[in-house]
DNA sequence: AAGAAAAAAAAA
């Protein structure tokens, strides 16, 4: 019996918007079995309007409304209403039928709204009868595809062919009545003409952001429960009593309510452990800030307060209403935790304390933290109404577990930590980038160690601060030094951003520095070093082995601390063996751990040379790998390395007699550089035959001959004097030998090639929002790193009987727990070059066992078989082994054990 | 001919 037909008003609340799989329903209440499409985009635009942020659109709250809840309009299509025939719009659509053509709903929303619907959107743009007011179609478009491109990139299809669809003839009336229906909830007043282009371009990034954002909020179903169709007949009272109200709490849960930004009243009161602010601190806390979206450069030495300075420029620049949170990019996981730690202390004074802002980590691991994942609010139990009264809960860190619980979310919190690729994610074509820019828009962007990134890094760099500027945004660089062409570039960036025709030249020289960057005027304030750290440490450059081998044993019978820096971690394990005597046990320190043995050497290091070492601790030796260059605090009486690039080997000297001690055993600051002899007439081996593994490590011979040639004319470190100079002066290869020539134009050639990928990578913001402009979510992954060469992870693991047990559960028992699984997967991995390890051997009576071990990886590391290795190690006398295959399938034997780490040897045959 | 360290990974 065919239904009665309704009018098109009644039955369009009839279409579902939301839905369970087929699978999941339960057909004893069929009434909410699905939420509305009406109630749908009313809950999603309710969310746009009162998300905190949203005014910066600068729309009114209705028109804002109305664009938004036009996001989901292609859902009325039959072919998206058929996904769930139970919830099929029978009052609508007449019987179900299967035979709609295949197509994706944002598309056909845009199609929809820009071309079948143009008519019934018109009084949107009306501003009078004069047609020189009205927008162009290209500009409605910009709206539409921002507004359309909520599945985290633009819409796209076969527009011609599309549109050929006989559906849209039939639905377009439904369509425009719906229009009709959002028409009379809002009533928007119609959107003025924009007066420049790049004003509608912002919108169309913020709004195609905003979307996104409120339809995830907007979609939890423990938000908002599915209603009936009765519930939408007057959608205006819907819209107040309903959506409204149900935004308003979904956006407290979220964490991300209202908060108030704190007056900025000096650096004491945002970090109780500061006394005496250091010089830079002093310069940030008084200097004036450029008018508008601010670029701030600081270049310091380590130990300046740096940090406590960028946060004193932040606060200031979220007090005057610049910025409304902070997110701060570091390069590392280790050091994102370490900025987590710091920022618990002081984060909550930024704000007023009947604020509660939530404080996230953003990294792919940040869910095996275990102190983030303490803090965590489970959804919906955080208490909306609670506002703390007293010091102690005011205190306490807090972050909503929606926003903790994924990566693009943690942007959008109101304080967020996390590497640099969650923040260059926002300028590269991958899913959902819009919701990083989102996260990031209204925030100061700070980025902590700005110097340690490649070409291809560096590019994106300047494509994020561009982006950043051109939204509105404030950033904060800090590093112990730049190239003055790198200031320069990223200066440059940050003024295009700001839609500088002359952008300005820098020219100082001194260090330290602070480079303040505004749309009218830039200014390089030379800023005087902390006394405590102005200091000079004597290079003598070394060319024997024999001779570094002497200097640490002489230095070891002396009980002095003495480190030795070599580039590759073979030559790490070969001199550590070498050393090896009845009294001397070097310890052994890089990347080629699993990740628990190589945290407990982090400890004992530390233990060993940190600040608080004791004299009897400090009598060792380490050799380590280029690890030790990185952010960790310990110093050393005596201090050799292999020549590295020139900022490479200032930050390694850093780690020479850096704490203040009363005694040492050796006191004088001598730095010793293991380099073949810098001549003019060295052939093009000058490096490969002298160490071997280097030249593949830093593969510029050229730079690290101009390394050793400056240092052996300039003869010491000085630091803050002639710091710049040796940069400057290492970066400039003009005058090389003949022979390396060769190797410094393949580097240059290489450095341009990522350049370029990268600029053929990053999202323009010019050329908007739009799916043909850039390769978006293409068949590859667009990277926010280049990888050099393929590495696989391996995950160690030891093979009991028919147990297999990851490593680290094996060295510390209270990873066990079926709940600290995923932890002790992740603590038990080595990350190895594929040419060395490819495959890992796994006997046929471990098979299964190994499956089910495997079984427990998330989707992905199951998924990418031949990217995450498991490998299974039996005992042998010197520690560990196990059995695989290089990258040219020839078999190798694995030795693991935690003295020396992971090693690969070829297999004996026979 | 040689090879550090570092990040990311679904959906609305």
């Amino acid at each position: 019996m065919a239904e009665a037909k309704m009018n098109k008003t009644d039955a369009l609340r009839y279409f579902w918007g939301k839905a369970h799989p087929e699978n999941q329903m339960q057909a004893s209440d069929s009434s909410t079995l699905m939420h509305p499409l009406i109630a749908h985009v009313l809950d999603v635009a309710a969310v746009a309007i009162l998300l905190p942020g949203s005014d910066r659109l600068g729309l009114d709250n209705r028109q804002l409304g109305m664009l938004i809840a036009l996001h989901d309009i292609g859902k009325l299509m039959p072919s998206f209403q058929k996904k769930v025939p139970a919830c099929w719009p029978k009052q609508g659509l007449g019987s179900y039928s299967e035979n709609y053509i295949e197509s994706r709903h944002d598309a056909d929303g845009f199609l929809l709204l820009s071309y079948f619907c143009a008519e019934a959107l018109d009084s949107l743009f009306k501003n009078s009868d004069d047609a020189q007011l009205d927008w162009l179609e290209s500009e409605k478009d910009q709206l539409w595809r921002a507004v359309a491109g909520h599945h985290g990139k633009p819409a796209a299809c076969d527009w011609d062919k599309r549109k050929q669809d006989p559906s849209f003839k039939f639905i377009a009336p439904y369509a425009q009545q719906f229009i009709q229906i959002l028409l009379k909830v809002f009533n928007p007043p119609a959107l003025p003409l924009f007066h420049s282009p790049d004003c509608l371009r912002r919108l169309e990034w913020q709004l195609a952001g905003l979307t996104n954002q409120a339809d995830w909020i907007g979609s939890q179903k423990t938000w908002f429960p599915y209603v009936t169709p009765d519930a939408v007949m007057d959608a205006t009272a819907y819209f107040w009593n309903h959506a409204l109200p149900h935004a308003q709490k979904a956006i407290l849960q979220a964490g991300l309510g209202p908060v108030e930004v704190a007056s900025f009243q000096g650096i004491e009161r945002l970090f109780s452990h500061i006394q005496k602010p250091s010089p830079v601190q002093d310069v940030m806390q008084s200097v004036a800030l450029p008018d508008g979206p601010a670029l701030v450069i600081i270049e310091d030495m380590t130990g300046s307060g740096k940090t406590e300075a960028a946060l004193v420029t932040a606060h200031r620049l979220m007090a005057s209403g610049r910025a409304s949170g902070l997110f701060v990019a570091l390069p590392t996981m280790a050091t994102a935790h370490a900025m987590y730690d710091r920022l618990v202390e002081a984060y909550r004074n930024l704000f007023l304390p009947s604020s509660r802002p939530s404080l996230a980590l953003a990294h792919s691991r940040a869910l095996l933290d275990e102190r983030f994942v303490s803090v965590l609010a489970p959804d919906d139990a955080l208490d909306v109404t609670f506002i703390p009264d007293d010091r102690a809960s005011a205190a306490e860190i807090c972050c909503s577990a929606w926003l903790g619980r994924d990566s693009r979310r943690a942007l959008l919190a109101q304080v967020g930590v996390g590497t640099i690729d969650q923040a260059l994610m926002a300028v590269l074509p991958v899913k959902f980038a819009t919701m990083r820019q989102a996260g990031l828009a209204g925030k100061v962007l700070l980025v902590d160690e700005c110097h340690a990134y490649d070409s291809y890094m560096q590019e994106e760099m300047a494509a994020l601060l561009r982006f950043h500027a051109a939204m509105g945004g404030s950033a904060i660089l800090l590093s112990a030094t730049l190239t003055g062409a790198v200031r320069q570039k990223l200066t440059t960036a940050f003024q295009d951003g700001l839609r500088i025709q002359e952008t300005a030249t820098l020219s100082s020289a001194a260090y330290p520095l602070v480079t303040l960057v505004g749309a009218e005027n830039v200014l390089e304030l030379p800023c005087n070093a902390r006394d405590e750290l102005k200091r000079t440490v004597a290079v003598h450059l070394i060319s024997d082995e024999a001779s570094v081998v002497h200097i640490i044993k002489d230095a070891a019978a002396k009980n002095a601390a003495v480190a030795w820096v070599r580039n590759s971690v073979d030559d790490v394990i070969a001199s550590a063996q070498a050393l090896t005597t009845d009294s001397i046990k070097p310890i052994v320190f890089h990347a080629r751990f699993a990740m628990i043995d190589r945290l407990a050497i982090e400890r004992e290091v530390l233990r060993r040379f940190g600040a608080k070492s004791s004299e009897a601790d400090r009598a060792a030796v380490l050799i380590a790998s280029p690890v030790l260059q990185e952010s960790l605090d310990i110093d050393f009486d005596v201090l050799c390395t292999d020549i590295a690039p020139m900022d490479l080997v200032i930050q390694r000297a850093g780690r020479l007699q850096r704490h203040k001690r009363n005694k040492r055993p050796i006191e004088s600051e001598e730095l010793y550089i293991l380099s073949p002899v810098t001549e003019k007439n060295v052939d093009k081996n000058w490096i490969s035959h002298f160490l071997p593994k280097t030249a593949g490590v830093y593969r510029n011979a050229a730079l690290l001959w101009r390394t050793a040639d400056v240092l052996k004319h300039e003869k010491e470190i000085k630091s803050p004097e002639n710091i710049r100079y040796l940069i400057e002066q290492a970066a400039d290869l003009s005058d090389v030998p003949e022979a390396l020539m060769g190797d410094r134009n393949s580097a240059e050639g290489r450095g341009r090639a990522e350049k370029g990928l990268a600029m053929q990578n990053v999202l323009n913001y010019e050329a908007g929002y739009a799916p043909d402009v850039a390769l978006w979510e293409s068949d590859i992954r667009t990277p926010t790193r280049l990888e050099d060469e393929p590495h696989v992870t391996v995950r160690l693991a030891i093979i009991e009987g028919q147990t297999v047990r990851p490593w680290a559960a094996f060295i510390d028992s209270s990873l066990e727990t079926q709940h600290q699984q995923k932890r002790a997967w992740a603590l038990s991995e080595v990350s190895v070059r594929r040419k060395q390890l490819a495959h890992c051997l796994i006997p046929p009576e471990a098979k299964e066992a190994a499956s089910r071990a495997r079984s427990v990886w998330s989707w992905w590391e199951r998924e990418a078989e031949d990217q995450f290795l498991l490998l299974l190690l039996t005992p042998n006398e010197s520690g560990w082994q196990g059995s695989g295959r290089n990258g040219k399938g020839q078999d190798v034997v694995i030795q693991y054990d935690q003295l020396y780490g992971l090693q690969i040897f070829p297999a004996i045959s026979g």
